[in-house]
DNA sequence: GTATTTTTTTAGACGAGTCTAAATTTCTAG
DNA sequence: CTAGAAATTTAGACTCGTCTAAAAAAATAC
């Protein structure tokens, strides 16, 4: 029993918008998130709701249900790891790759996955740091902190970024700052809360508007 | 002006069909291949004509026009590439690749092809033996001669390999004859026209019925 | 060269997914 | 607590790609 396109895409908004499942998501929020109109989400909400992907209430919202939870993850499972692969392997630059994993993650064959995932070893999270289901659709989330709240001293790596604007992500590629990278913070300035760090092996100054979208490990 | 999936199918089931364009295209020919009806494909032909990418005679057949060929040529060499990925990097047999390529030629991102092509090191043949149109839709051909037409003596390489029925790529597979593999003709029975060949460094016997569908370089 | 069979096309309908416009329900200001 | 605003749902229509059944054209048989 497996899901249309505009099914897939439909039950991934609905689990990104509601924080993981947390929140119950608005039919007009919907709408602006996939660029359609409310009436149009009506009528897919209703057909995922007789498939008991979702929980519905009229006027008052949706949410996924633990088999709607499961089929979104495996697609965000799938949009990952192909983000992944077109970043280590074709050498995109993170801030392209979006689009081309939105069309991939739909390519149905669960073989393919599990080689795919083997070929990049099993990554754990993506180039933007966002951690990968693995196949069972448990995600591992390493803890993670904002920058912004680290002391004069650490020493640790970044896990993560939370701003995907693409010039954000330039700056970053620029400092040599992306998941995985050793970080250590030299200063901090108590007055404007910049930062002195060392990233890589190369030392910058970074303001608070670029740590807080920083994600470390502890 | 792109393709929508079922157009790309089309067009390249009909580019098939007509052997390169070379013969017209008969509705149910088409109707079998796409395992559809006649009357859809009545329909689709009649989109593609309005379109231009095919010239469509009532009751007379099809055939694909210069632009049509292009955009066919375009999916099929996606095809091909993707295959070639799925068995050098991810390790599928040739037998498996094919509808899972079938998905992954549509999906649209230029770029992705021609990195896609870099990684792979820009192939000219995919794993089946068939050319690879390059990124302007030109196909280089070898010359490529079946085996069975080969005499005693003869030293080569395996170009292609004509069936692609699963039991026999299987078959292939076991004596170790795929495309690129070096290959002598040892000798040849009159009789039944089988062949003692030498590939890789095996040596095997096999019948007209499988010579004929290796081919072979001059 | 007419009759029968085969192939192709047309006519009309359907499901998926979307839309606009109108109706309904819920929210919110005063 | 009620009137107006905002959000949501319904009604009806459209496109895409498909189908079945019937009509039309072409091929074939005798």
């Amino acid at each position: 029993m497996s899901l249309s396109l505009a099914e897939e895409n439909y039950l991934k908004a609905i689990y990104h918008l509601s924080e993981d499942g947390t929140k119950d998501v608005l039919t007009n929020a919907l709408a602006d998130s996939l660029s359609t109109k409310a009436a149009s989400v009506t009528d897919m909400i209703k057909k995922l709701s007789v498939k008991n992907l979702i929980s519905y209430k009229k006027y008052y919202g949706v949410n996924v249900t633990a088999k709607g939870k499961r089929q979104a993850l495996q697609v965000i499972r799938k949009h990952r790891l192909w983000e992944t692969f077109l970043v280590q392997k074709l050498d995109f630059a993170w801030d392209e790759v979006h689009e081309i994993a939105e069309q991939l993650e739909h390519i149905e064959s669960p073989r393919l996955i599990e080689k795919l995932d083997k070929f990049l070893g099993y990554p754990t999270v993506d180039p933007h740091g966002d951690p990968i289901p693995n196949g069972k659709g448990k995600i591992v989330i390493k803890p993670q902190i904002p920058l912004d709240q680290i002391e004069e001293g650490y020493k640790g790596a970044i896990v993560a970024v939370k701003d995907s604007d693409s010039a954000f992500l330039k700056y970053l590629e620029k400092i040599g700052a992306k998941p995985g990278k050793k970080i250590q913070v030299i200063s901090k300035e108590a007055y404007d809360e910049s930062m002195e760090v060392i990233v890589g092996n190369q030392k910058v100054f970074i303001s608070k508007e670029v740590s807080k979208n920083i994600l470390v490990t502890e």
